[in-house]
RNA sequence: GCGCUUGUAGCUCAGUUUGGAUAGAGCGCAGGCCUGCGGAGCCUGAGGCCGUGGGUUCGAAUCCCGCCAAGCGCGCCA
């Protein structure tokens, strides 16, 4: 439990012993909300209980707070309880206590910060899922690093996660792209063709009829167009797969599942789905096309499933989507990591979910926001007809990856953001990265030191460390299960950035001001502890985020 | 027009879920710290009508309503 939980619970208990000792009159129990006070010379943790109760018990917030404070007492963590205006208890953790928590971290190892809020539930991100009809371009990667640190997070949160990849290779898109390919292919042959009205435009798609050519020559002519244009689709479609796979993976990102969209009708899915919604009511035929019903459920309007072509629409997959996520596999919950673009969506997919007879509050849907990019103080501007957006791996192969996740993540999902280009390449202070892995590298550094001139933290005595640049670090360390549990539970992953910057700080402050390896030998078996743990803590949390943590910095 | 998201320091952003103490951080700017584990570091300082106008409240960046500005969406596309 967290230490803040357990704060909690005390003064709950001071709550109830103080009306039963009529020293407070009975009344509500509100939640007891124990946050961190402003500045640190109030205490480490705060509570405005008092403040929340005075108006109901009617006595002034002060009182109140004097009242419960008279009822705790300092323990094996809190050193003191104080009362502040208006209406504060503040309590200070003892250094003891914290010192401790640096062989508590050793001990935990690389499983400091996990948690078990998820209690094994079994929880599905599913994310990235561009259309296998080109590459990832910068939008979309936003969306990767969002996904895959979440579900680190998650993981370390106590959940089975399970990292997906919904592959749209059913639609009339990826036959749009077939057909592009095609006639690219027709063309690297030297035979007149031009692309559909409705192609993709992009050079990866001439280089890809390049690679058709040498590998299969003119064989493909000789096929019906019929069968042909299948073998190319799905030539194409493992092709574009391949590549995507290939540049999440340089960006760390990795899938458990890659789940097909075609799979659903291939099964009985999609049609037992149809006599689910049929059976519910939520049906409606109308103008040649079936319509879901989900102004039924609270809708403006309602949606189409199965075109006046027969074909079904993108929607009638998503449903039978949801119902293979939730029914036949039967997740807890379900993430899903949508663009911007895709926002007026949501409320559909709910609604669905819903005739379904799931809990919509089963199902989370994180919107990420538009990005641009920026270079030399100007917008980079991408025309997506001509296929010229910037990629993924253009983005990876300017920055590299850590870079560019630790920007994307630093950023809430919920605000469009923009990109700077310069500054995620500059090897310098203005960057936070290099901060940050700055960090982890010095720390590496006195470890290799330390291993050099034989001293072992082994016997160090935590008790030792009692400057207040050491003692700052520490509280740092031990914050890191608690910025787990904020992830996990509102999904908004930019708090791990923020927190490794202010875990460097405080390592750089603790450096500056004290010398780990002296001739003070017991000392230096405490600090090295202090080290070791952050450098663990460090690793961790830069871990988390998919980003690698140096043991040397090249000098730039 | 309607819906969703955003607007906080010169710049990039936290803080808004659960209303509470003097609104925070990084960069940039001004000044200071280099004989020791890597100075890609540390310290000090200046810098804010929290988009705007109302309302609720003992108390609002945070809740409610209006307005302004930006992005995205409102197809038998995905």
């Amino acid at each position: 439990m967290l230490i803040q939980e357990q704060i909690a619970q005390v003064v709950r208990r001071a709550l109830a012993l103080a009306r039963e000792q009529g020293l407070l009159p009975a009344g509500p129990l509100p939640d007891v909300v124990v946050e961190r006070p402003p500045r640190p010379e109030l205490g480490d943790f705060a509570t405005n209980l008092p403040l929340r109760l005075a108006r109901s018990l009617r006595l002034p917030p002060l009182e109140v707070a004097q009242r419960l404070a008279s009822l705790l007492s300092p323990s094996e963590a809190v050193e003191r309880v104080s009362v502040a205006p208006p209406g504060f208890i503040n309590f200070t953790l003892r250094a003891d206590w914290l010192c401790q928590q640096v062989d508590a971290i050793l001990q935990a190892g690389a499983t400091w910060g996990n948690l078990d809020i998820g209690r094994g539930q079994r929880i599905q991100v599913e994310f990235v899922s561009v259309n296998p009809t080109g590459p990832v371009h910068v939008g979309h990667t936003r969306g990767a690093v969002l996904g895959s640190t979440l579900a680190n997070v998650l993981g370390a949160a106590g959940y089975q996660v399970v990292r997906e990849y919904y592959i749209n290779d059913a639609g009339s898109q990826i036959d749009a792209f077939a057909r592009s390919l095609w006639a690219r292919y027709l063309q690297a042959l030297g035979r007149p063709a031009s692309l559909p009205p409705d192609g993709y435009q992009g050079q990866y798609v001439v280089d890809m009829a390049q690679e058709l050519r040498s590998q299969f020559g003119e064989s493909l002519l000789a096929l019906g167009e019929q069968e042909a244009q299948e073998k190319v689709k799905a030539w194409g479609v493992q092709r574009v797969l391949t590549m995507i796979r290939e540049d999440l993976q340089r960006l760390g990102v990795e899938f458990d599942v890659w789940f097909s969209e075609r799979s659903l009708y291939e099964t009985s899915c999609y049609r037992k789905v149809m006599d689910i919604l049929r059976q519910g009511g939520y049906l409606a035929e109308r103008e040649g096309a079936v319509w879901f019903v989900s102004t039924a459920l609270g809708e403006d309007k309602d949606n189409v499933l199965v075109r006046s072509s027969g074909l079904p629409t993108y929607f009638a997959s998503d449903a039978a989507y949801h119902y293979h996520k939730f029914v036949v596999r039967g997740f807890d919950r379900v993430i899903n990591i949508w663009g911007a673009d895709h926002q007026g969506h949501v409320p559909r997919v709910k609604a669905m979910v819903q005739a379904l007879g799931i809990d919509p509050q089963r199902l989370t849907i994180i919107i990420a926001q538009m990005v641009t990019l920026k270079r030399g103080g100007e917008m980079v501007r991408a025309s997506k007809r001509k296929g010229e957006l910037v990629t993924l791996r253009d983005l990876v192969d300017e920055v590299g990856p850590d870079a560019c996740r630790y920007f994307f993540l630093a950023r809430s999902a919920d605000a469009q953001m923009e990109f700077d280009l310069d500054l995620a390449k500059k090897q310098s202070q203005e960057n936070p990265v290099y901060y940050i892995q700055y960090a982890h590298a010095r720390m590496a550094g006195i470890l290799r030191q330390a291993r050099e001139r034989g001293v072992e933290s082994d016997g160090g005595d935590v008790r030792l460390l009692r400057e207040p640049a050491e003692l700052a670090l520490v509280r740092r360390l031990v914050l890191l299960p608690e910025v787990v549990q904020t992830v996990a539970r509102t999904l908004e992953p930019h708090h791990l950035p923020h927190y490794a910057l202010d875990l460097a700080t405080a390592f750089h402050w603790f450096y500056d001001n004290h010398r780990v390896l002296t001739e003070d030998r017991a000392l230096s078996k405490a600090r090295l502890k202090l080290v070791e743990a952050s450098r663990l803590v460090l690793a961790r949390t830069l871990a988390l985020m998919g980003m690698s943590a140096p043991e040397r910095m090249e000098k730039g």
